[in-house]
DNA sequence: TCTTACATGTAAAAGGTTACATGATTAT
DNA sequence: ATAATCATGTAACCTTTTACATGTAAGA
């Protein structure tokens, strides 16, 4: 049994068969071209054969529309050890490294939290992250601020975008935090 | 002649050895090693091979150090046609689709801007930057209301982030543009 | 009729990741 | 001595990109 691990596009892709099932490769290409999700290419040749792999692996099932009429079209559904799978990875504790490579995992993640794991797991989820980020960012602020050797205004302002991306993920937790304390169900 | 186009790593190799050269594969890894410059990997199996096809196409020169006494260093510096090169993708128009794509390309190109291209390109960069985001981010926000269909708070919450992000890009340009203004040389 | 959108795939080449491999020097 | 850091690279594997290839159906 191989149990090479899955990279993000896998992911991604476990999480929309999960949310759209039955859903057809072109439609997860449409979904890649047309919405900003996690920015994965919409080349055929990136999700095609991941499908595949997917399907090799036992983590999706896809057959062929038997309706006449139609076009062909593969719909894909995830299958027992694919759920099993996508959960596995929604639940994986947030680390302070998973905040430091940067949050386009942990946002992935987030987008598919509530619909997979239920409401319940959502604010969990946004206080570790909020904890992760508040402590990050002055580590950050502070390791720029010895750095800043140079005299380029450019330079300086480059390492103050990084940092004010970290300030407006924050923000956002925050944000979230409080829209699903207040809004019911 | 080889034409293929170089990858962002490849200019991210180029802005930085312009910036400090002489340096060596070693210095690389480290620099990528700890700060978030692009979050690009720090391993040698992918920066001595970028390394290797950059020398190859004589966009940079590297020697190993003669110095006795010290470890055998591999130093690099940008050939003419290095330098060309690099100073032709930052001074590649800004289009919409650049800033669709995500940020990481157009940061890092402001990150060697002002080293390279000097001041004076820094102010119509970030001009182009803020008309560009300003008009994206209407369309992205009306893009995303028609698309919530959808009855979960997360899932609306998901793509709230991806417009913050673009929110906080702008606030930035904004802060930058004002600091080049107001600050001398 | 012709173009656009639907729909699925493959092949070759390039690139990145992970692990391996080597060896010198400095600090403990 | 031995571990850590310096320093450079390679090999196998996997993924992605780019381009090619095929064919249907709907709309202009």
């Amino acid at each position: 049994m191989k149990r090479t691990s899955l990279s993000l596009l896998d992911f991604a892709l476990l999480g929309v068969v999960h949310n759209q099932a039955p859903c057809s490769g072109y439609d997860l290409r449409k979904l890649f071209a047309e919405t900003p999700i996690g920015s994965f290419s919409d080349s055929p040749g990136s999700i095609y054969p991941a499908l595949a792999r997917l399907e090799r692996g036992k983590l999706i099932r896809g057959r062929v529309e038997e309706t006449s009429s139609v076009r062909r079209r593969k719909l894909f559904r995830l299958s027992v050890s694919g759920n099993r799978t996508l959960k596995q990875w929604l639940r994986r504790p947030i680390t302070q490294a998973d905040v430091v490579r940067g949050m386009r995992e942990l946002s992935l993640r987030f987008a598919f939290l509530e619909s997979v794991l239920g409401r319940d797991a959502c604010v969990p989820f946004l206080e570790t992250l909020e904890k992760e980020l508040a402590s990050y960012i002055p580590t950050l602020r502070r390791h720029l601020d010895t750095q800043r050797a140079t005299n380029l205004l450019s330079a300086s302002l480059a390492m103050e975008s990084g940092v004010m991306g970290y300030e407006s993920q924050l923000a956002w937790t925050r944000l979230a935090l409080t829209r699903f304390k207040h809004t019911r169900t």
